[in-house]
DNA sequence: TTTACGATTAACT
DNA sequence: GTTAATCGTAAAG
């Protein structure tokens, strides 16, 4: 198991990968939530699906950062999404974290996301968010250096990949990758199994 | 300044 | 399986 340092360096669909199996931990105060990671989508500058394809502008500007930094953003009105930064000199690279699989603070989730379905928790993008406690104050923090965490937990016995979920561009390119027949993955799409 | 739409979810038929 | 909710952002005027 390598290291998140050296994960986050990785090209990014292998940082995509690299990330599954480990777990995404938040601390709010006394309140921690957190998460194995079990499915993720690449997206970088030359991707017509990006938020960087058009370069640097106000909202994505946090995906320029330094790898490690948290890119939250605001979507459909509603909606929080995380995204890991990923490469190693402001490339505008991410991974976006789409589902993780429950592991600490699960009452607190519950009560965030108002439901008691285990497997609904936290599948999803905003979902994510919402049972983390996670939102645009968020948005620019390192992973590692305070309050949201990145910790290896184990190594996933399989990986699938295939399209991504929706976006109306570069639909055909297999950039979200998930961990075989993990039940807390979000199976939306009639994707490959 | 105005307009169209989205890396979605939850509710409903 | 289908559709409404809902608003910040980017692109156009």
């Amino acid at each position: 198991m390598k290291d998140l340092e050296a994960i986050l360096k990785l090209p990014n669909a292998e940082a995509a990968k690299a990330l599954l199996g480990m777990e995404l931990i938040h601390t709010d105060g006394a309140t921690t939530v957190g998460g194995v990671i079990v499915e993720t989508e690449a997206y970088h500058q030359s991707d017509p699906a990006s938020h960087t394809f058009r370069g640097k502008s106000r909202r994505n500007a946090t995906m320029y950062e330094p790898a490690g930094a948290l890119y939250v953003y605001f979507s459909y009105g509603i909606h929080w999404c995380m995204n890991v930064v990923t490469g190693s000199a402001g490339e505008g690279e991410g991974v976006l974290i789409r589902a993780l699989e429950p592991t600490r603070g699960i009452e607190t989730a519950m009560q965030r996301r108002k439901t008691t379905d285990l497997h609904r928790l936290m599948r999803g993008p905003a979902c994510v968010t919402q049972a983390l406690g996670i939102n645009g104050k968020h948005d620019g923090l390192k992973i590692n250096q305070g309050q949201v965490k990145i910790v290896p937990h184990n190594v996933p016995k399989e990986i699938s990949s295939g399209p991504r979920i929706g976006i109306s561009k570069a639909t055909d390119l297999p950039l979200r990758f998930w961990i075989t027949n993990n039940p807390f993955v979000s199976v939306r799409g009639g994707i490959m199994k």
